[in-house]
DNA sequence: ATTCTATATAACGAGTTCATTATAGAGTCA
DNA sequence: TGACTCTATAATGAACTCGTTATATAGAAT
């Protein structure tokens, strides 16, 4: 039943995640995604329905081309989930940002955020 | 060589996200952890290793006990892999936005998301 | 030392994943 | 129609996952 399953196995490849992120510029048949690959338009239809079936991404039919596209929404329950160890992270920080504190402000951005800056809301 | 591949791995056993929950609780012995599941030490010490070679725990050596805590720092790379396609998420919404904007701001603050209602296992 | 407890590791089997090649089906174009 | 293109599916094999039971190891308690 958990999407959760679904969603987490389907990006636990690296091929699936590129070809997300190919998806996040825009639509793309299934020739456009297996370009730049090197493995077999076969395997990309199977990474695709894997895609597909976690809920990823959606498919349009036109003509004998199926284009694909991102179905963002689908990264909500994902979000939530990790949205709840993110909290305990950032608890955890709360500690250090008084250690830093008291340390002085002798550097500003650095590359680590004490502050945890991660999310946009 | 991507650990993006281990963590999401990782994540997609609902027996791990359990053990991941609970010790989001606190510390937790392999006993401690293994008792509510109906699988075996074994099946849970290797779940814990799985988890450990992902940097999502852990571990400290106490007698023969091995505590494991959450490395909840170990999110920040999913979440940010996320919130890539959290932003492309968002543009669409941008549209609901205004319709809500347009309803009035009746709170400040809320935990809820703007598509909220996402359970969490 | 012996025994008990806590955990890890080995060996095995069923099921799944991920790639391949070969082929089928549907739409387009001459 | 026939040939061509785009995509899906079937068959297959190697490698991995996830559970099991049996056993090894390490520290604690007697």
């Amino acid at each position: 039943m958990t999407t959760l399953d679904q969603s987490f196995a389907a990006l636990a490849d690296p091929t699936r995640r590129a070809l997300i992120a190919r998806l996040a510029e825009g639509e793309a048949t299934v020739q456009d995604l297996a370009r730049p690959f090197s493995i077999s338009q076969p395997a990309i239809s199977r990474h695709l329905k894997v895609l597909e079936d976690a809920g990823l991404i959606e498919t349009r039919i036109e003509g004998t081309a199926r284009p694909r596209r991102l179905k963002p929404e689908a990264v909500a329950e994902l979000w939530d989930f990790l949205g709840q160890y993110r909290a305990l992270w950032d608890v955890q920080f709360q500690r250090l940002d008084a250690v830093l504190d008291g340390l002085a402000a002798h550097e500003q951005g650095t590359p680590e955020k004490p502050k945890g800056g991660h999310d946009g809301e």
